[in-house]
DNA sequence: ATCCATTTGTGCGTATGTATG
DNA sequence: CCATACATACGCACAAATGGA
């Protein structure tokens, strides 16, 4: 009835990780160690240290001078809502820029277009045909050169054709919200959709997430007063991610700001 | 260079369950029948659904008539900003029942109330002294009778001497945003904070989570024109719980509604 | 550049325990 | 009580990664 060897490994080495003896950087007791120490197989130390990756305490690292080491919690706080947003122009990827810096960070992003079949998920909320086709521009984005999060965002494509610039696999200075609002189609309300999950495999590769990393998945539907003009589709790497939101009376947070 | 075989039976495995081949509540082949029909041991047989089950594609169940089983994608949703907001009523706990049942289900929830030490994270927020007491209202919300999420909210000690119903472990009508307006103590604004992460032992157990299965931590801090609060922090099981944001002109989505 | 030592990664065989019907 | 499924645990072997000599 007691619990499993593995298990008791497993929570002495959690213990020592939140109390603090074992620091972000740290290397947790080779297997071998683990064996010595708690008279286990080194199946039953892996099972045990298994458990902590998946809970993300830990990441293995292989050779001579790897180990089981306290994974680092860097968080990036990323601004979902700004007060910017009263005026209609939502300046989604400079607003990114600028917050990575504001942070001390450099960030950075791999770009690309491509026109591809729509999934129902996001047909649904573009209010478009399932499978028909829509143009997607496509980022991964960069903090200090590691991937941070992996954003799509969907546009119709009739929007494509009066707008031909959202095909462009070039930067929009002005940014696409604002590009959209010049050309009639501003976003004066936009529906956010969170959830939190397991990546996909491609997810994992494209953000390098050690094994027992969950993702933050943020979808932003845009509308303008006709329709819904975009569908943006955020993957966040859960282990270095942070959303806020503030809500309500913009004169109160101007009174409590302090290093948000 | 080629994978390893545990990840090319996961591999096969996912692709029957993405394709629709195995569907929720399907069960995947015995330990045993992996072994005959990929040629691995019964060790990287379970090596290979290990994977499956932290990408929280498979559940396992032990027993007669057990198995590997795919995992059912029920989400609850929770509208996080409500057009109540804009009068600075915020009824948090009756809006939560209410949202359950107009999704057709049948929520419930545990409740008591603590005075705990005030961990450093939620001390920051409510601007009182990191390891002060404060009063914790704490619950754990059922829908149709299984754990979807953990809400504890921290009251700062000096608040509940003027409000003493803080401490009384009985429900409050009216709800306690509502008696805290009442008090003089409205919160017009709210700054929420979200992220994605493992569950600890302690959450993983409170809302019966499989492994791998990942989830949503919210941090509300409620903010009265002079001083932060309280903070409320839940912690919603990430594979059955989707928050809903709508940002911008309520009229818009007054035009676009149909089952959200 | 090579080799070596160390550490984790992969894979299998086996035995026994536990859960369930 | 039994049959069948997964759960735990150990031992072993060899591969791959890594960094230092």
């Amino acid at each position: 009835m007691t619990a499993p060897k593995y298990r008791l490994v497993a929570a002495e080495l959690r213990k020592r990780i939140t109390r603090g003896d074992l620091r972000p950087g740290d290397r947790l007791p080779t297997e071998r160690e683990l064996e010595a120490e708690f008279g286990v197989s080194r199946n039953t130390a892996r099972d045990a240290t298994a458990l902590l990756i998946n809970e993300g305490l830990v990441e293995r690292v292989a050779g001579r001078t790897g180990g089981m080491v306290v994974r680092e919690v860097l968080t990036l706080t990323y601004h979902a809502s700004r007060a910017e947003m009263t005026d209609g122009l939502w300046p989604e990827s400079d607003a990114w820029f600028g917050e990575v810096r504001a942070q001390g960070y450099e960030p950075a992003q791999d770009f690309r277009v491509e026109i591809m079949a729509v999934p129902a998920e996001i047909a649904e909320r573009l209010s478009v045909e399932a499978d028909s086709h829509a143009a997607v521009r496509r980022c991964v984005r960069l903090i200090n050169g590691r991937p941070s999060s992996l954003q799509d965002t969907w546009y119709p494509m009739d929007l494509c054709e009066l707008i031909p610039e959202l095909l462009s696999p070039k930067d929009i200075p002005q940014g696409t919200t604002r590009l959209l609002a010049e050309r009639g189609w501003p976003q004066p309300a936009v529906e956010d959709d969170l959830t939190a999950a397991m990546p996909t495999p491609d997810e994992a590769r494209l953000l390098a997430l050690p094994p027992g990393t969950p993702v933050l998945r943020f979808l932003r539907t845009g509308f303008s007063p006709q329709r819904p003009v975009r569908v943006s589709v955020t993957v966040f790497a859960g282990n270095m991610n942070r959303l806020i939101y503030t809500l309500g009376d913009p004169a109160i947070f101007a009174k409590f700001r302090d290093g948000t």
